[in-house]
RNA sequence: GCGGAUGUGGCGAAAUUGGCAGACGCACUAGACUUAGGAUCUAGCGCCGCGAGGCGUGUGGGUUCGACCCCCUCCAUCCGCACCA
């Protein structure tokens, strides 16, 4: 009987099929386990090898739970709204519905070749309308809601009114714009659009104004990514900054609860601070500075008020509201020029340019505290959302201020006295302050608080903390995305009642933009005859919230049930990668901490343990064609040649000679190829670059079930590396999985002898190596160590088949507990040593310390660190015999001749050391 | 620019709490079996050295009886930076 994966394979996966071995249901009286993985966007290229890394060691670790008695709950869905589907339909005409659905078909199939677990009766899908009534319904929620700082929670916006209509805004400072305050008796005056008005700057869900990069050619909003130095990426047309009404998500009242929430959950501690360095909490100062001959002030954030006797200049950002009215008429061409340069450049070139950009506006502000003037500039690594955009300069003690300085010669005020030695600056906060009048002499660090008093008594500015992150914008002017569920009418958004939901996505004859800045929606005449909002939501909206409707998916009457939600509670595992570490990360958990708020739910972070898995690289090979002719010169030789780079496709490539029969074939332009050659052998360049098929380095994992199995596959993976670690694929070392499964097989069934396993009592020898790789493969597998129970697995076999061991007994255990890892290998040898049930629902081993007991310990003994011999020493020894066996070693005696042994450091069951 | 991560044989890696560096596998070498081998089995395999031994975890320093592991410096690579998902 031979290992006949693909027989196997299909067979045990129509089995799974048929028993519906994978459904869960809600109710158990086993515990719940709720293993996750990050829902994939359903992409025209299909699954490459990166996108199952995760999704193996997810389902490896459900299939482990499942085994030790819990309830599990491991579902996949697809993120299904999307930009790319949207891009598809603008040039192919092709409706995003459509190819979304193909390519969601697609991806299943090359799911199901890999034998997952998921419970696919709960798939869900966003861009379905049963799904996504629901994001709207959630949507609607935020905008129902505000957050009251007083309680620190989210409310319903009808109890705000109740306040408003009671006592006005006195205790409910408004999140939008501190400057509204208003008494009952101002509320009850306002008019309805007054009054929804003021009620916008407290939703949750919320609309404004905001920049956007505009392409004017493209009709359409571009990302920071899609634009280079201020043109399009795609078609190279100039962008710039526009403003356009927009829908945000009010997360930075959240800031707080989402910082200190970190504590309560198990993400790495990396993942931590890149989301806590996100938020970027600071505590500081605005502090007003009066515009030398206007009636004006100029306010600041700062975070170093102890440094305001060194500010040598102000720096604003090229977008802030005060620059036209004080600039004078004499800078007013160089100061428009450079404002219109900074449009074209987007954030991220902003704030990564090295070289050094500004413009003088002519005007000066007031020292409030020695009367000086203070120039003021403008530059555009002054973001204005950032503060109050604006900022003080003390080129002492920053770098960014002190290099600005230099470059345009600005003298520089030193505040710190030696701790600034001129050539660059200082940030420290222990030094003593020079040159700072009443704060000469004080440590910076606590004249910080003197200043802050200062300014608070002097009426000039208040201590102010900030955060970095701003508030998330949650419109697109796209068309393949959640409709608004809102209407507007004489310039007020009116949501829609939750019996009109969902608003379903209309078709359209084109996919383009509409006009004005609006999205595609905008083109519809029945549309904006409702008056339906023609936004529409972003691609995280259904992403924050998906784990919920796995637990309930086929509900029609809530987004889930209470009862159900209380039941899975938080996803146990979580597993994706680290590229939505403040995106999607932040506001499903966000979203979770509204929805607890507000009742709907009984937890306020939805992910317990995230995982994050390592991104898999493409390792891309290159050939080198001479310039103008169809000869391709070899990598090690193109020194002398005059040679253009192309990528060729990986699969034609073993290591790094290339096939050249394969590749005359690949293009018809390389049909009549030739080569130069080193050693006989075509060598291609190799360089690691991110997996995409336009590089030709993706590798489908199809080609591998294909010729390997699932089992082989699911174990290579693994076998990889840690799931944590970033690496190149490289398909090479998956012949050692390969042949260790046929090993492991070979164990029962011999190609010549078939029926080799035995019905007979172990030794006790059998029985310690059986044991011992229960303990290794359950710590790993719960320590999510894949690679390293792979290779126990690899030690266990190697040893029993030293051992001549083919007994039932221990055989079906070590099945047992590799079932997660290879189950369709497992269910087959399973029944066929004849076995009734699933293995899938066997019992996992239990674990026998008495079978592994070891009585003495080879001991490495080192002599000043170095390791010189091995002695055999009983567990129990007491450290004086430990020392008179070791100190009577022949081997010892040698190296330690008769210098004196100054020390002997013996650590029970690990080593000895002795000093000489 | 800012933030995060990573760096160990020819290659993927292991070393779980500061305690024998290189487990397990790939590739390679030699041999066995064989009509055949891209199957299987046996042995070898960090570097230098005949050997004794010495050296060795990106660089340079530090702490320690002892450092891949902790601290500091520098270098290189990868990922993210708000409308890609």
């Amino acid at each position: 009987m031979e290992y006949q994966f693909s027989t196997i394979e299909k067979k045990w996966q129509e089995a799974w099929k048929s028993k519906k071995a994978y459904q869960v249901s809600n109710e158990s009286s086993k515990p719940k386990c709720y293993v996750l993985d990050m829902f994939p966007y359903p992409s025209g290229a299909g699954l490459h090898v990166g996108h199952p890394l995760g999704y193996i060691a997810s389902d490896i670790y459900s299939r482990f739970k499942r085994l030790k008695g819990f309830n599990v709950l491991h579902p996949m869905g697809y993120d299904a709204f999307g930009l790319p589907a949207e891009q598809y339909a603008i040039e192919h005409g092709v409706h995003p519905a459509k190819s979304t659905h193909g390519n969601i078909d697609n991806f299943r199939k090359q799911l199901d070749n890999i034998g997952f677990s998921y419970d696919w009766e709960r798939e869900v899908r966003t861009c379905d309308a049963t799904y996504y009534k629901w994001t709207q319904w959630i949507f609607l929620q935020l905008f129902n809601s505000y957050y009251d700082r007083v309680a620190q929670k989210a409310m319903p916006i009808a109890e705000l009114i109740a306040v408003f209509e009671k006592e006005g805004n006195v205790h409910q400072v408004c999140p939008g714009d501190a400057n509204i305050n208003f008494s009952a008796a101002d509320w009850k005056g306002y008019s309805e659009k007054e009054q929804q008005t003021i009620l916008m700057h407290y939703r949750l869900a919320f609309c404004g104004y905001g920049e956007v990069n505009w392409c004017e050619a493209l009709g359409t909003v571009l990302a920071n990514d899609e634009v280079i130095n201020g043109f399009s990426e795609r078609g190279g047309h100039p962008v710039e900054k526009k403003k356009l009404r927009q829908w945000y998500l009010r997360i930075t009242e959240y800031a707080d609860r989402l910082l200190s929430g970190l504590e309560t959950i198990q993400f790495s501690d990396a993942m931590k601070e890149m989301q806590s360095n996100w938020i970027g909490k600071s505590y500081g100062a605005e502090i007003d500075f009066a515009v030398n001959g206007h009636d004006a002030s100029l306010r600041v954030y700062t975070t170093r008020p102890d440094t305001v006797f060194g500010v040598d200049f102000m720096v604003v950002a090229p977008e802030h509201a005060l620059i036209e009215s004080i600039t004078p008429a004499s800078h007013k061409a160089s100061v428009e020029a450079y404002i219109a340069y900074v449009k074209s450049r987007s954030e991220r070139e902003r704030i990564a340019e090295k070289k050094i950009s500004g413009c003088f506006t002519g005007a000066y502000v007031v020292n409030p505290f020695n009367q000086q003037l203070i120039p003021i500039w403008i530059s555009e690594y002054v973001l204005a959302g950032y503060g109050t955009g604006a900022i003080m300069a003390v080129p002492c003690g920053d770098d960014r201020d002190f290099k600005f300085a230099q470059h345009f010669n600005i003298p520089i005020t030193n505040i710190i006295g030696d701790a600034f030695d001129g050539k660059e600056a200082n940030p420290t906060k222990e030094a003593k302050l020079t040159n700072s009048d009443f704060l000469n002499g004080v440590i910076q660090k606590d004249a910080i608080a003197i200043v802050n008093d200062k300014i608070e008594a002097m009426g000039i500015g208040k201590r102010k903390v900030n955060y970095r992150m701003r508030d998330a914008a949650f419109s697109r002017q796209r068309y393949w995305g959640e409709p608004f569920p809102i209407k507007w009418i004489d310039g007020v958004a009116y949501p829609l009642s939750e019996n009109e939901l969902p608003l379903l996505l209309p078709d359209v004859d084109h996919y383009g933009p509409g006009p004005e800045g609006e999205g595609p929606l905008a083109n519809i005449e029945s549309w904006k005859a409702e008056n339906y909002e023609t936004n529409t939501m972003p691609g995280y909206a259904g992403s924050s919230w998906y784990f919920l409707r796995y637990m309930d998916p086929s509900n029609t009457t809530e987004f889930c049930s209470r009862k159900v939600s209380d039941y899975w509670g938080q996803v146990d595992l979580y597993i994706g990668g680290t590229e939505h570490a403040v995106g999607h990360l932040l506001y499903s958990r966000m979203w979770t901490k509204a929805l607890y708020d507000l009742g709907y739910i009984g937890f306020d972070e939805p992910f317990k343990k995230l995982l994050n898995q390592g991104m898999i690289q493409g390792s891309s090979r290159f050939v080198y064609r001479k310039r103008g002719t169809h000869t391709f010169v070899s990598a090690g030789l193109v020194g002398a040649h005059e040679v253009d780079q192309l990528h060729v496709d990986v699969n034609m490539v073993d290591g790094v000679e290339l096939d050249t029969a394969a590749f005359k074939k690949w293009k018809p332009d390389y049909a009549n190829a030739d080569f130069i050659l080193e050693d006989g052998k075509y060598v291609c360049g190799v360089e690691v670059e991110k997996m995409s098929k336009s590089k030709f380095n993706t590798v489908n994992p199809d080609d591998l079930v294909q010729k390997y199995g699932a089992d082989t596959f699911r174990m290579y993976e693994m076998f990889l590396g840690p799931v944590e670690q970033s690496k190149p694929w490289d398909t090479k070392g998956i012949e050692g999985v390969h042949r260790f499964i046929k090993k492991f097989w070979r164990m029962f069934f011999d190609e010549m002898k078939g029926k080799v396993w035995v019905d007979e009592a172990p030794t006790t020898e059998e029985l310690k190596i059986l044991h011992k790789t229960i303990k290794k493969i359950e710590e790993d597998t719960e320590r999510y160590s894949f690679n390293t129970a792979i290779s126990a697995f690899m030690i266990c076999i190697n040893e029993l088949y030293d051992a001549g061991c083919h007994k039932k007994a221990i055989l079906e255990q070590v099945l047992i507990l590799i079932t997660p890892y290879a189950p369709h290998f497992s269910e087959e040898l399973w029944s066929a040593i004849g076995n009734t049930g699933l293995i899938v629902d066997a019992a996992y081993p239990i674990f026998d310390p008495q079978y592994v007991l070891e009585t003495a310990k080879e001991y490495p003994v080192s002599i000043n660190g170095k390791v010189r011999s091995n002695i055999s020493i009983a567990l129990d020894a007491s450290e004086e015999q430990v020392r008179e066996i070791v100190l009577s070693n022949p081997a010892v005696q040698k190296w330690v001749e008769d210098k004196p042994v100054k020390k002997l450091i013996f650590v029970k069951g690990k080593m000895i050391n002795i000093v000489i």
